[in-house]
DNA sequence: CAGTGAGCGAGCTTCCGCTTGACTT
């Protein structure tokens, strides 16, 4: 018999532990949660002082039983998952389930997984914290009731199987209101001067430099202006400034900045991120990922010392402790950083690999001294002119910590580094090679991506780092929010340049507005946060979370119970969602463009039953309006009158093609061409309103290639029966109906024969299960 | 499997946070 039972969250620290504690001891991961609220009338009593409901989910039943097997097996039994509100409440749902006896049950916390932390955990068991239970419960309870009473009000005000809560539907706000932003933004432009300068040092040696008027100018005019009076002026340096400047480097990674830098630096989606870098936790090479924590164990400090003193040298060693800056961080792990420092590469695929030495990187960086930089200002007297053009240099002096890692931004325009500035002095002689004054014009602000939505997310505290991902995931899967790229706009601008005694003017353009994979509503997103905005203001606050964390945070101080927390919230919560199906419209987003120009009839947009739509007439007129889907890309909020009647232009005939006519149209999964009865998608880039007929031949031979490829055998005996290549590999079809090939086998290789047992065992199996 | 947009009513959907595989056509 084990003396001991250690139960952990993940199976992946259940072995690293193991390894630790040796004989004597049993490590078992619980899976995170064993328990959750019942899907049915709340999973609450709500009549009863909110007693919550709890059930063990079938996915989590077979690993119940293992545990409660070897808890029997135990004399004593550690309860070791996470020191935060969520990891005590799994301690606590462990003990009710289980069983367990308080005299043979303990409860251990530790922070970093190192031999040491553990056996000082195991030196000093607590009691569970019943306090931080009731937190977790009314958190837990909240979020249900939240939950559980808005979506079903969507379900009947706008859409079935819509959903709304705390989180998800405040991060559709943000995306919402940004794009409200950039939709009322009004672009202003304005010119900029910049000149070329030349310096000849004393033994006669030229430099070109580049130098700038830091204020704008309103307009072209004064542009021509300003050019004019530079034109038989001189230009002499009126002072030189240098001054010291230091960087330091950035905290190791926790799961927000992991996946903002994972983003910008390797172009990862934060789920691409999450699996890359569970398979990494996995196999031992990373700390554990999903964490708020910028702490690094003594003995990673230790390693980071040595390996920077080794590679680089002992000026290049600091070592720091950062203090984690997010205000709902609850810190029950380390930072994310490399177990070993000394690899600073690991094994695995691409993505693994690059991942890793993005970490490696950033936490190195982390313990290096600063960069010491050095900011050269020189200022330009003009003698014409009042205003003085500047020029900026910078150096660096000591690298430091940029020896390994610059930490990126959102911004898309970077600066342009500038480097070394000539030797000049004050009352310095410049010739001027060049002057142009560019238009330029202010941006809007920029949509989100979704690494920086989660950037946002954590500054207001909304969400946890094992919910970012799927946060972002669902409000995608909803259909609130899509994530695309969006072609540039074609814009005009003007420059006009002094060269010599010339002023010159050009007209050039360029593309702005390009977007890649960035996050815009959709009309129904739009739609529902209008909804909830106007009536559910309360929880649609930015500052929502943080107010019930503070509550949350007296809850588990013992200064209030939680059931009193959560009655002081719902029954005015409950009368808002009652009150609301009551007396609310259901919300169309109609908008009207305008009038037919052949019939005379009203043109309107809105969001139908089977998502928005065109309209010409009205329902009360003698005639019945006609209807048309929006394409995919289209919105209400912005398509035109001309846009929406064209819509009406569908379907059409575009030609003929093997002596059938090729028809193009919309259907139930989006645009189409018909030809000889068979359809064919068209692709996002095709419009239908202007595809060709050689495009769509195109299309309709691409399509035959593919099925062709698509068969891998066929068979004389059932002409039902096919090998077929699928998303997932070869499968095997029977009328329609699909089986897994195991394995063990090779699709190619196998008869008829084989294929038919194939079937029959699936069948039994699925026979077996139910 | 590609034409929908009236209204009714069955029965379904849904939250946030902890964790991984199982499984899809």
């Amino acid at each position: 018999m084990e003396e001991n039972l250690v139960i952990v969250e993940s199976p992946a620290k259940a072995n690293t532990i193991s390894n630790f504690l040796g004989k004597g001891f049993t490590v078992k991961s619980s899976f995170g949660h064993i328990r959750d609220l019942s899907k049915d009338n709340f999973g609450i009593d709500i009549k009863n002082n909110y007693t919550p409901v709890y059930i063990i989910p079938d996915d989590k039943k077979k690993v119940v039983a293992e545990l409660k097997k070897s808890a029997g097996e135990a004399a004593t039994i550690w309860l070791a998952s996470d020191e935060d509100r969520e990891g005590e409440a799994i301690a606590w749902h462990l003990s009710e389930v289980l069983k367990l006896d308080p005299e043979k049950t303990q409860r251990i916390v530790f922070h970093e997984i190192t031999k040491t932390a553990i056996k000082e955990a195991i030196e000093n068991p607590r009691e569970i914290n019943r306090n931080l239970v009731n937190a977790q419960q009314a958190r837990r309870v909240l979020d249900r009731l939240v939950g559980f009473e808005l979506s079903p009000l969507l379900w009947k005000k706008v859409r079935p199987a819509l959903s709304a809560g705390r989180v998800q539907s405040v991060a559709v706000r943000l995306i919402a209101e940004r794009e409200n932003e950039i939709d009322s933004f009004e672009s202003n432009a304005f010119f900029r001067i910049s000149a070329q300068f030349e310096f000849l040092d004393e033994s006669g040696n030229s430099h070109k430099f580049q130098a700038e008027l830091p204020s704008r100018l309103k307009d072209r005019e004064k542009a021509h202006e300003f050019l004019s009076a530079c034109r038989s002026a001189g230009f002499r340096v009126l002072d030189v400034t240098k001054k010291p400047v230091k960087k330091s480097p950035a905290p190791p990674f926790i799961t927000s900045t992991l996946q903002q830098e994972a983003s910008r630096k390797l172009g990862f989606s934060v789920a691409r991120t999450m699996s890359v870098a569970q398979r990494l936790y996995e196999s031992g090479k990373i700390t554990y990922m999903r964490t708020d924590s910028v702490n690094l164990s003594k003995s990673a400090l230790a390693a980071a010392r040595d390996v920077i003193v080794e590679e680089f040298g002992k000026e290049y060693s600091k070592t720091r402790n950062f203090t984690t800056r997010s205000k709902g961080a609850q810190e029950a792990h380390e930072a994310i950083r490399p177990t070993y420092l000394q690899n600073r590469s690991v094994a695995g695929n691409r993505q693994e690999q690059r991942l890793y030495e993005l970490i490696w990187k950033r936490c190195l960086a982390s313990q290096m001294s600063e960069a010491q930089l050095e900011k050269t200002t020189a200022r330009i007297r003009i003698s014409t002119l009042p205003e003085h053009l500047v020029a900026t240099g910078e150096v660096i002096r000591f690298d430091g910590f940029l020896k390994v890692y610059m930490e990126s931004t959102d911004d898309e325009q970077g600066e342009q580094s500038s480097g070394l500035l000539p030797p000049m002095k004050e009352n310095d002689d410049l010739n001027l090679l060049k002057m142009e004054a560019s238009e330029r014009f202010n941006q809007f602000p920029p949509r989100y991506t979704e690494a920086s939505l989660v950037k946002k997310m954590e500054e207001l505290g909304i969400g946890r780092p094992s919910t970012y991902a799927p946060t972002i995931s669902t409000i995608q899967n909803r259909g609130y929010v899509v994530k695309e790229n969006r072609e540039g706009v074609e814009r005009k601008y003007c420059v006009c340049s002094l060269v010599g005694e010339d002023i010159s003017e050009t007209i050039r353009t360029e593309v702005y507005g390009k977007e890649k994979s960035k996050l815009f509503p959709t009309d129904i997103g739009q739609l529902v946060n209008d909804f909830l905005v106007e009536y559910f203001s309360n929880i649609l606050d930015y500052n929502f979370t943080a107010s019930i964390e503070k509550e949350f945070d007296k809850i588990a101080d013992g200064k209030l119970e939680w059931t009193r927390m959560i009655d002081k919230f719902y029954p005015g919560f409950h009368g808002q969602v009652v009150e609301t199906a009551r007396t609310s419209q259901r919300p169309k987003g109609e908008r009207i463009l305008g009038a037919d120009p052949g019939s005379g009839r009203q043109v309107s947009v809105k969001i139908g039953r089977f998502g928005p739509m065109a309209q010409i007439g009205e329902a009360s007129e003698e005639e019945k309006p006609r209807f048309a889907s929006l394409l995919k890309n289209q919105s209400i909020k912005t398509i035109t009158l001309e846009e929406a009647l064209s819509l009406f232009k569908l379907p059409r005939t575009i030609g003929h093609f093997e002596d059938q006519e090729i028809v193009i149209g919309i259907g139930k999964f989006g645009p189409y061409a018909r030809h000889a009865g068979k359809f064919y998608s068209l692709e996002k880039s095709d419009n239908p309103l202007s595809i060709s007929l050689e495009r769509a031949i195109e299309l309709i031979d691409h399509k035959r290639e593919q099925d062709k490829n698509k068969i891998i055998r066929k068979f004389e005996e059932n002409s039902g029966l096919q090998i077929l290549n699928g998303k997932w590999g070869p499968y095997i079809s029977l009328d329609k109906k699909n089986f897994r090939i195991p394995k063990s086998k090779k699709a190619e290789e196998l008869g008829y024969g084989d294929c038919l047992e194939i079937i029959e065992k699936a069948k039994k199996a699925k026979k077996k299960k139910q």
